[in-house]
DNA sequence: ATTGCCTGTAGTATTTTTTCTATACAATAA
DNA sequence: TTATTGTATAGAAAAAATACTACAGGCAAT
Protein backbone atom coordinates (compact mmCIF):
# COMPACT_ATOMS: atom_id res chain seq x y z
CA UNK A 1 0.00 0.00 0.00
CA UNK A 2 0.98 3.36 -0.88
CA UNK A 3 1.69 6.48 1.68
CA UNK A 4 1.04 9.78 0.21
CA UNK A 5 1.82 13.08 1.92
CA UNK A 6 -0.05 16.27 0.80
CA UNK A 7 1.55 19.74 2.11
CA UNK A 8 -0.82 22.53 1.28
CA UNK A 9 -2.73 24.91 3.44
CA UNK A 10 -6.07 25.20 0.96
CA UNK A 11 -8.48 22.55 1.89
CA UNK A 12 -9.89 22.41 -1.32
CA UNK A 13 -6.89 21.86 -2.93
CA UNK A 14 -5.80 19.36 -0.61
CA UNK A 15 -8.96 17.77 -1.11
CA UNK A 16 -8.50 17.54 -4.97
CA UNK A 17 -5.70 16.00 -4.59
CA UNK A 18 -6.56 13.28 -2.45
CA UNK A 19 -9.53 12.19 -4.24
CA UNK A 20 -6.97 12.13 -7.11
CA UNK A 21 -4.95 9.50 -4.96
CA UNK A 22 -7.47 7.39 -3.93
CA UNK A 23 -8.59 7.30 -7.60
CA UNK A 24 -5.41 5.95 -8.66
CA UNK A 25 -4.33 3.92 -5.91
CA UNK A 26 -6.90 2.30 -4.24
CA UNK A 27 -5.86 1.05 -1.09
CA UNK A 28 -3.85 4.17 -0.09
CA UNK A 29 -2.70 6.15 3.08
CA UNK A 30 -2.50 9.89 2.54
CA UNK A 31 -1.27 12.52 5.37
CA UNK A 32 -1.96 15.76 4.71
CA UNK A 33 -0.02 18.80 6.68
CA UNK A 34 -1.61 22.50 6.24
CA UNK A 35 2.02 23.92 6.86
CA UNK A 36 5.63 23.39 6.99
CA UNK A 37 5.87 22.68 10.50
CA UNK A 38 3.01 19.96 10.29
CA UNK A 39 4.91 18.38 7.28
CA UNK A 40 8.42 17.89 9.26
CA UNK A 41 6.17 16.48 12.17
CA UNK A 42 4.63 13.88 9.53
CA UNK A 43 8.19 13.32 8.02
CA UNK A 44 9.98 12.22 11.65
CA UNK A 45 7.28 9.41 11.93
CA UNK A 46 6.65 8.23 8.44
CA UNK A 47 7.88 7.20 5.15
CA UNK A 48 6.20 8.22 2.25
CA UNK A 49 6.39 6.86 -1.23
CA UNK A 50 5.63 10.28 -2.66
CA UNK A 51 4.96 13.60 -0.85
CA UNK A 52 3.04 16.40 -3.12
CA UNK A 53 4.13 20.24 -1.96
CA UNK A 54 2.28 23.77 -2.89
CA UNK A 55 5.40 26.37 -2.88
CA UNK A 56 3.06 28.47 -1.31
CA UNK A 57 2.28 28.60 1.64
CA UNK A 58 1.75 31.52 4.45
CA UNK A 59 4.37 31.64 6.93
CA UNK A 60 6.15 29.05 5.15
CA UNK A 61 9.79 29.11 3.81
CA UNK A 62 8.94 26.58 1.48
CA UNK A 63 12.26 26.38 -0.39
CA UNK A 64 13.92 25.80 2.79
CA UNK A 65 11.39 23.12 3.57
CA UNK A 66 12.34 21.38 0.48
CA UNK A 67 16.08 21.59 0.65
CA UNK A 68 15.37 20.23 4.42
CA UNK A 69 13.87 17.47 3.30
CA UNK A 70 15.98 16.62 0.23
CA UNK A 71 18.69 16.75 2.87
CA UNK A 72 17.10 15.03 5.58
CA UNK A 73 15.67 12.20 3.67
CA UNK A 74 17.21 11.89 0.15
CA UNK A 75 15.35 9.48 -0.88
CA UNK A 76 11.99 11.08 -0.84
CA UNK A 77 10.58 11.44 -3.74
CA UNK A 78 8.56 15.34 -3.95
CA UNK A 79 6.63 16.84 -6.66
CA UNK A 80 6.21 20.08 -6.03
CA UNK A 81 3.09 22.39 -7.45
CA UNK A 82 2.29 26.17 -7.79
CA UNK A 83 -0.78 27.66 -7.84
CA UNK A 84 0.20 30.68 -8.39
CA UNK A 85 2.39 29.99 -11.89
CA UNK A 86 6.14 30.74 -12.92
CA UNK A 87 8.53 28.82 -13.99
CA UNK A 88 11.09 31.02 -12.35
CA UNK A 89 10.71 29.24 -8.92
CA UNK A 90 10.85 25.95 -11.06
CA UNK A 91 14.44 25.81 -11.04
CA UNK A 92 14.97 26.88 -7.88
CA UNK A 93 12.95 23.60 -6.66
CA UNK A 94 14.43 21.09 -8.72
CA UNK A 95 17.91 22.10 -7.91
CA UNK A 96 16.20 21.77 -3.93
CA UNK A 97 16.08 17.99 -4.36
CA UNK A 98 12.11 18.59 -5.99
CA UNK A 99 11.25 15.45 -8.33
CA UNK A 100 8.95 17.40 -10.34
CA UNK A 101 7.36 20.36 -10.96
CA UNK A 102 3.95 20.96 -11.94
CA UNK A 103 2.31 24.25 -12.72
CA UNK A 104 -1.48 25.25 -11.55
CA UNK A 105 -2.75 24.87 -14.74
CA UNK A 106 -2.28 21.05 -15.00
CA UNK A 107 -5.11 19.25 -16.27
CA UNK A 108 -6.30 16.18 -14.79
CA UNK A 109 -4.33 13.95 -17.06
CA UNK A 110 -1.04 15.93 -16.41
CA UNK A 111 -1.42 15.70 -12.87
CA UNK A 112 -1.66 11.84 -13.33
CA UNK A 113 0.80 11.43 -15.60
CA UNK A 114 3.49 13.50 -12.66
CA UNK A 115 2.52 11.17 -9.63
CA UNK A 116 3.33 8.18 -11.98
CA UNK A 117 6.77 9.47 -13.32
CA UNK A 118 8.20 10.74 -9.93
CA UNK A 119 6.92 7.24 -8.09
CA UNK A 120 8.30 5.57 -10.87
CA UNK A 121 11.61 7.02 -10.07
CA UNK A 122 11.65 9.54 -12.78
CA UNK A 123 11.34 13.16 -13.24
CA UNK A 124 8.74 15.52 -14.70
CA UNK A 125 8.37 18.88 -15.61
CA UNK A 126 5.90 20.03 -18.11
CA UNK A 127 6.47 20.19 -22.07
CA UNK A 128 6.52 24.02 -22.09
CA UNK A 129 8.74 24.30 -18.92
CA UNK A 130 11.15 22.09 -20.47
CA UNK A 131 11.23 23.50 -23.56
CA UNK A 132 12.02 26.98 -21.53
CA UNK A 133 14.90 25.19 -19.60
CA UNK A 134 16.09 23.76 -22.63
CA UNK A 135 16.19 26.97 -24.59
CA UNK A 136 18.47 28.57 -21.46
CA UNK A 137 20.58 25.64 -21.47
CA UNK A 138 21.19 25.55 -25.18
CA UNK A 139 22.20 29.61 -24.97
CA UNK A 140 23.85 28.78 -21.56
CA UNK A 141 22.16 31.08 -19.33
CA UNK A 142 23.67 31.53 -16.21
CA UNK A 143 21.37 30.31 -13.36
CA UNK A 144 20.47 34.37 -13.05
CA UNK A 145 18.70 34.95 -16.11
CA UNK A 146 19.73 38.80 -15.59
CA UNK A 147 23.44 37.74 -16.38
CA UNK A 148 22.15 36.76 -20.20
CA UNK A 149 21.68 39.97 -20.63
CA UNK A 150 24.58 42.21 -22.49
CA UNK A 151 25.03 45.44 -20.77
CA UNK A 152 22.98 47.80 -22.63
CA UNK A 153 20.35 45.17 -21.80
CA UNK A 154 20.94 45.39 -18.38
CA UNK A 155 21.20 49.27 -18.80
CA UNK A 156 17.63 49.14 -19.76
CA UNK A 157 16.22 46.74 -17.88
CA UNK A 158 16.91 48.46 -14.46
CA UNK A 159 15.64 51.37 -15.44
CA UNK A 160 12.39 49.79 -16.49
CA UNK A 161 12.06 48.56 -13.17
CA UNK A 162 12.13 52.18 -12.00
CA UNK A 163 8.84 52.60 -13.65
CA UNK A 164 10.38 54.58 -16.27
CA UNK A 165 8.89 54.70 -19.93
CA UNK A 166 10.52 54.18 -23.09
CA UNK A 167 10.97 57.57 -24.26
CA UNK A 168 11.93 59.01 -20.90
CA UNK A 169 15.09 56.21 -21.16
CA UNK A 170 15.28 57.69 -24.75
CA UNK A 171 15.92 60.78 -23.76
CA UNK A 172 18.12 60.46 -20.24
CA UNK A 173 20.52 57.61 -22.51
CA UNK A 174 20.17 60.13 -25.56
CA UNK A 175 19.05 57.64 -28.12
CA UNK A 176 16.23 56.76 -30.32
CA UNK A 177 13.24 55.73 -29.03
CA UNK A 178 13.20 52.56 -31.52
CA UNK A 179 16.67 51.70 -30.06
CA UNK A 180 15.14 51.27 -26.82
CA UNK A 181 12.43 49.71 -28.25
CA UNK A 182 14.49 46.88 -29.69
CA UNK A 183 16.75 46.31 -26.57
CA UNK A 184 13.24 46.11 -24.92
CA UNK A 185 11.87 43.35 -26.88
CA UNK A 186 15.09 41.92 -27.44
CA UNK A 187 15.23 41.43 -23.71
CA UNK A 188 11.61 40.21 -23.31
CA UNK A 189 12.49 37.95 -25.06
CA UNK A 190 15.46 36.36 -23.71
CA UNK A 191 13.62 36.65 -20.09
CA UNK A 192 10.80 35.15 -21.42
CA UNK A 193 8.23 37.54 -20.27
CA UNK A 194 5.41 39.41 -22.56
CA UNK A 195 4.87 42.44 -20.06
CA UNK A 196 6.31 44.63 -17.45
CA UNK A 197 4.35 42.87 -14.61
CA UNK A 198 6.04 39.40 -15.57
CA UNK A 199 9.17 41.50 -15.98
CA UNK A 200 9.11 42.93 -11.95
CA UNK A 201 7.51 39.55 -11.10
CA UNK A 202 10.97 37.57 -12.24
CA UNK A 203 12.95 40.68 -10.97
CA UNK A 204 11.80 40.36 -7.38
CA UNK A 205 12.15 36.69 -7.40
CA UNK A 206 15.98 36.72 -8.13
CA UNK A 207 15.78 39.85 -5.44
CA UNK A 208 16.97 42.04 -8.55
CA UNK B 1 -31.60 15.89 -7.05
CA UNK B 2 -29.32 18.92 -6.87
CA UNK B 3 -27.88 20.68 -9.96
CA UNK B 4 -24.33 22.37 -9.40
CA UNK B 5 -22.35 24.31 -11.45
CA UNK B 6 -18.57 24.68 -10.67
CA UNK B 7 -16.90 27.74 -12.45
CA UNK B 8 -13.17 27.60 -12.00
CA UNK B 9 -9.93 27.27 -14.42
CA UNK B 10 -8.16 25.05 -11.66
CA UNK B 11 -8.50 21.58 -12.50
CA UNK B 12 -7.40 20.65 -8.70
CA UNK B 13 -10.24 22.50 -7.62
CA UNK B 14 -12.68 22.05 -9.69
CA UNK B 15 -12.03 18.24 -8.26
CA UNK B 16 -11.85 19.00 -4.68
CA UNK B 17 -15.34 20.93 -4.73
CA UNK B 18 -16.87 18.69 -6.90
CA UNK B 19 -16.10 15.55 -4.19
CA UNK B 20 -17.27 17.90 -1.38
CA UNK B 21 -21.00 18.20 -2.97
CA UNK B 22 -21.10 14.77 -4.01
CA UNK B 23 -20.39 13.46 -0.33
CA UNK B 24 -22.95 16.19 0.53
CA UNK B 25 -25.47 15.95 -1.57
CA UNK B 26 -25.54 11.90 -2.54
CA UNK B 27 -27.29 12.16 -5.74
CA UNK B 28 -26.48 15.12 -7.11
CA UNK B 29 -25.69 16.59 -10.89
CA UNK B 30 -22.54 18.56 -11.56
CA UNK B 31 -21.20 20.50 -13.97
CA UNK B 32 -18.08 22.09 -14.24
CA UNK B 33 -16.59 25.27 -16.37
CA UNK B 34 -13.01 26.61 -16.77
CA UNK B 35 -13.98 29.80 -18.24
CA UNK B 36 -16.56 32.18 -18.34
CA UNK B 37 -17.72 31.64 -21.60
CA UNK B 38 -18.38 27.87 -21.03
CA UNK B 39 -20.41 29.32 -17.76
CA UNK B 40 -22.40 31.01 -19.77
CA UNK B 41 -23.22 28.30 -22.06
CA UNK B 42 -24.36 26.13 -19.23
CA UNK B 43 -26.37 28.47 -17.56
CA UNK B 44 -28.34 29.32 -21.29
CA UNK B 45 -29.49 25.35 -20.53
CA UNK B 46 -29.55 24.56 -17.01
CA UNK B 47 -30.86 26.04 -14.16
CA UNK B 48 -28.49 25.37 -11.45
CA UNK B 49 -29.06 25.44 -7.18
CA UNK B 50 -26.15 26.45 -6.66
CA UNK B 51 -23.34 27.76 -8.69
CA UNK B 52 -20.04 28.14 -7.03
CA UNK B 53 -17.20 30.53 -8.94
CA UNK B 54 -13.54 31.72 -8.57
CA UNK B 55 -13.36 34.94 -9.29
CA UNK B 56 -9.69 34.64 -10.13
CA UNK B 57 -9.37 33.51 -13.84
CA UNK B 58 -7.13 34.22 -16.33
CA UNK B 59 -9.07 35.99 -19.27
CA UNK B 60 -12.28 36.48 -17.48
CA UNK B 61 -13.72 39.76 -16.14
CA UNK B 62 -15.04 37.53 -13.41
CA UNK B 63 -17.48 40.48 -11.91
CA UNK B 64 -18.75 41.01 -15.10
CA UNK B 65 -20.19 37.74 -14.99
CA UNK B 66 -21.70 37.95 -11.91
CA UNK B 67 -23.05 40.90 -12.27
CA UNK B 68 -24.61 39.54 -16.08
CA UNK B 69 -25.69 35.73 -13.85
CA UNK B 70 -27.66 38.35 -11.17
CA UNK B 71 -29.51 40.17 -13.93
CA UNK B 72 -30.01 37.42 -15.91
CA UNK B 73 -31.08 34.84 -13.44
CA UNK B 74 -32.11 36.99 -10.46
CA UNK B 75 -33.07 33.76 -8.65
CA UNK B 76 -29.19 31.93 -9.06
CA UNK B 77 -27.68 30.92 -5.68
CA UNK B 78 -23.97 32.14 -6.62
CA UNK B 79 -21.42 31.38 -3.96
CA UNK B 80 -18.13 32.91 -4.95
CA UNK B 81 -14.47 32.04 -3.73
CA UNK B 82 -11.54 33.76 -3.99
CA UNK B 83 -8.04 31.58 -3.78
CA UNK B 84 -5.77 34.59 -3.14
CA UNK B 85 -6.87 37.58 -0.25
CA UNK B 86 -10.15 38.54 0.69
CA UNK B 87 -11.62 41.20 1.75
CA UNK B 88 -11.22 43.85 -0.86
CA UNK B 89 -12.85 41.27 -3.11
CA UNK B 90 -15.83 40.23 -0.90
CA UNK B 91 -17.35 43.33 -0.98
CA UNK B 92 -17.69 44.45 -4.68
CA UNK B 93 -19.30 40.74 -5.02
CA UNK B 94 -21.45 40.41 -2.74
CA UNK B 95 -22.78 44.01 -4.23
CA UNK B 96 -22.98 42.48 -7.37
CA UNK B 97 -25.07 40.00 -6.42
CA UNK B 98 -23.08 37.24 -4.62
CA UNK B 99 -24.71 35.30 -2.04
CA UNK B 100 -21.76 34.23 -0.34
CA UNK B 101 -17.90 34.76 -0.55
CA UNK B 102 -15.32 32.30 0.87
CA UNK B 103 -12.03 32.79 1.37
CA UNK B 104 -9.05 30.81 0.17
CA UNK B 105 -8.04 29.61 3.93
CA UNK B 106 -11.56 28.54 4.31
CA UNK B 107 -11.48 25.09 6.27
CA UNK B 108 -13.46 22.42 4.58
CA UNK B 109 -16.24 22.73 7.48
CA UNK B 110 -16.62 26.19 6.98
CA UNK B 111 -17.19 25.87 2.82
CA UNK B 112 -19.95 22.70 3.72
CA UNK B 113 -21.45 25.03 6.27
CA UNK B 114 -21.86 27.85 2.89
CA UNK B 115 -22.87 25.76 0.33
CA UNK B 116 -25.94 24.52 2.95
CA UNK B 117 -26.35 28.22 3.77
CA UNK B 118 -26.67 29.61 0.77
CA UNK B 119 -28.95 26.56 -0.80
CA UNK B 120 -31.10 27.67 2.12
CA UNK B 121 -31.58 31.23 0.55
CA UNK B 122 -29.37 32.55 3.25
CA UNK B 123 -26.10 34.39 2.57
CA UNK B 124 -22.77 33.69 4.14
CA UNK B 125 -19.75 35.59 4.86
CA UNK B 126 -16.61 34.34 7.05
CA UNK B 127 -16.69 36.16 10.62
CA UNK B 128 -13.49 37.41 9.98
CA UNK B 129 -15.10 39.22 6.79
CA UNK B 130 -18.09 40.28 8.64
CA UNK B 131 -15.81 41.49 11.57
CA UNK B 132 -13.90 43.67 8.84
CA UNK B 133 -17.05 45.11 7.19
CA UNK B 134 -18.74 46.30 10.21
CA UNK B 135 -15.58 48.02 11.32
CA UNK B 136 -15.75 49.71 8.33
CA UNK B 137 -19.15 50.81 8.01
CA UNK B 138 -18.53 51.76 11.95
CA UNK B 139 -15.42 53.76 11.19
CA UNK B 140 -16.89 54.88 7.96
CA UNK B 141 -12.70 54.62 7.10
CA UNK B 142 -12.24 52.95 3.84
CA UNK B 143 -8.91 51.86 5.23
CA UNK B 144 -7.68 50.44 2.22
CA UNK B 145 -7.30 52.72 -0.94
CA UNK B 146 -8.73 50.82 -3.17
CA UNK B 147 -12.03 50.69 -1.73
CA UNK B 148 -12.05 54.29 -3.16
CA UNK B 149 -12.84 53.15 -6.34
CA UNK B 150 -15.74 53.35 -8.12
CA UNK B 151 -16.89 49.85 -9.22
CA UNK B 152 -15.63 49.87 -12.51
CA UNK B 153 -12.71 51.44 -11.57
CA UNK B 154 -11.74 48.55 -9.72
CA UNK B 155 -12.56 46.22 -11.89
CA UNK B 156 -9.68 47.44 -14.59
CA UNK B 157 -7.44 48.23 -11.63
CA UNK B 158 -8.14 43.97 -11.40
CA UNK B 159 -7.61 43.15 -14.75
CA UNK B 160 -4.59 46.02 -15.34
CA UNK B 161 -2.76 43.76 -12.33
CA UNK B 162 -3.19 41.08 -14.28
CA UNK B 163 -0.64 41.94 -16.93
CA UNK B 164 -3.73 43.01 -19.25
CA UNK B 165 -3.42 46.03 -21.51
CA UNK B 166 -5.84 48.97 -22.05
CA UNK B 167 -6.81 47.76 -25.26
CA UNK B 168 -7.13 43.71 -24.42
CA UNK B 169 -8.77 45.02 -21.39
CA UNK B 170 -11.45 47.30 -23.98
CA UNK B 171 -12.10 44.24 -25.95
CA UNK B 172 -12.64 42.35 -22.72
CA UNK B 173 -15.21 44.30 -21.57
CA UNK B 174 -16.56 45.84 -25.49
CA UNK B 175 -15.70 49.22 -24.57
CA UNK B 176 -13.92 52.11 -26.62
CA UNK B 177 -10.00 52.08 -25.38
CA UNK B 178 -10.16 55.53 -25.00
CA UNK B 179 -12.74 54.48 -22.09
CA UNK B 180 -10.86 52.29 -20.32
CA UNK B 181 -7.76 54.94 -20.86
CA UNK B 182 -10.16 57.36 -18.78
CA UNK B 183 -10.95 55.00 -16.15
CA UNK B 184 -7.21 54.43 -16.16
CA UNK B 185 -6.41 57.86 -15.77
CA UNK B 186 -8.64 58.36 -13.04
CA UNK B 187 -8.13 55.33 -10.91
CA UNK B 188 -4.25 56.10 -10.67
CA UNK B 189 -5.31 59.56 -9.91
CA UNK B 190 -7.27 58.20 -7.03
CA UNK B 191 -4.56 56.17 -5.69
CA UNK B 192 -1.46 58.29 -6.28
CA UNK B 193 0.24 56.39 -8.34
CA UNK B 194 1.64 57.27 -11.91
CA UNK B 195 2.73 53.99 -13.33
CA UNK B 196 1.48 50.05 -13.51
CA UNK B 197 4.58 49.34 -11.19
CA UNK B 198 3.28 51.67 -8.42
CA UNK B 199 0.32 50.20 -8.92
CA UNK B 200 1.53 46.91 -8.17
CA UNK B 201 3.35 48.05 -5.25
CA UNK B 202 0.85 49.42 -3.94
CA UNK B 203 -1.60 46.70 -4.77
CA UNK B 204 1.03 43.84 -3.15
CA UNK B 205 1.39 45.91 -0.06
CA UNK B 206 -2.91 45.52 0.48
CA UNK B 207 -1.99 42.39 -0.41
CA UNK B 208 -4.48 42.33 -3.27
C1' DA C 1 -35.59 72.22 -7.24
C1' DT C 2 -31.16 73.39 -8.09
C1' DT C 3 -26.48 73.03 -8.03
C1' DG C 4 -22.57 70.36 -8.17
C1' DC C 5 -19.74 66.28 -7.92
C1' DC C 6 -18.93 61.55 -9.45
C1' DT C 7 -19.25 58.01 -12.78
C1' DG C 8 -19.46 55.84 -17.17
C1' DT C 9 -18.96 56.63 -21.64
C1' DA C 10 -16.59 58.37 -26.13
C1' DG C 11 -14.38 61.25 -30.07
C1' DT C 12 -10.36 63.32 -31.56
C1' DA C 13 -5.69 64.64 -31.57
C1' DT C 14 -1.28 63.61 -29.98
C1' DT C 15 2.33 60.86 -28.10
C1' DT C 16 4.34 56.56 -27.23
C1' DT C 17 5.27 51.95 -28.18
C1' DT C 18 5.84 48.18 -31.20
C1' DT C 19 7.14 45.91 -35.37
C1' DC C 20 9.82 45.17 -39.19
C1' DT C 21 13.85 45.89 -41.46
C1' DA C 22 18.50 47.23 -41.96
C1' DT C 23 23.25 48.75 -41.06
C1' DA C 24 27.77 48.58 -38.85
C1' DC C 25 31.03 46.59 -36.09
C1' DA C 26 33.29 43.32 -32.93
C1' DA C 27 34.17 38.79 -31.44
C1' DT C 28 34.26 34.14 -32.62
C1' DA C 29 33.88 29.77 -34.96
C1' DA C 30 34.74 27.08 -39.14
C1' DT D 1 40.27 34.00 -43.95
C1' DT D 2 35.62 33.97 -44.24
C1' DA D 3 31.30 33.09 -42.34
C1' DT D 4 28.50 33.55 -38.27
C1' DT D 5 26.76 35.44 -34.16
C1' DG D 6 25.76 39.02 -30.88
C1' DT D 7 25.37 43.78 -29.98
C1' DA D 8 24.17 48.60 -30.63
C1' DT D 9 21.98 51.46 -33.35
C1' DA D 10 17.95 53.51 -36.25
C1' DG D 11 14.15 54.69 -39.92
C1' DA D 12 9.53 54.08 -41.27
C1' DA D 13 5.07 52.37 -40.70
C1' DA D 14 1.62 50.51 -37.87
C1' DA D 15 -0.56 49.89 -33.54
C1' DA D 16 -1.53 51.17 -28.95
C1' DA D 17 -1.84 54.34 -25.18
C1' DT D 18 -2.68 58.95 -23.38
C1' DA D 19 -4.50 63.58 -22.97
C1' DC D 20 -8.05 66.45 -23.44
C1' DT D 21 -12.65 67.48 -23.91
C1' DA D 22 -17.41 66.60 -23.53
C1' DC D 23 -21.79 65.06 -22.03
C1' DA D 24 -25.52 62.57 -19.72
C1' DG D 25 -27.39 60.30 -15.70
C1' DG D 26 -27.31 59.48 -10.65
C1' DC D 27 -27.04 61.05 -6.17
C1' DA D 28 -26.42 64.16 -2.38
C1' DA D 29 -26.58 68.34 -0.11
C1' DT D 30 -28.50 72.84 0.11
Amino acid sequence: MKKFLIVDDHDVVRSGIKGLLLELFKPSEIAEARDGETAVENLKNNQYDLIMMDIQMPKTDTLGLMEYIHIKYPDAKVLVFSMSAESIYAKRFLKAGAKGFLSKDAPLEEIKKAINLVLNNRKYISDTLAITLAEESISNTPSNPFNQLSPREFEIVSLLLTGQTISEISRLLNLQVSTIGTHKARLFDKLHVSNLLELKEMATSYNL
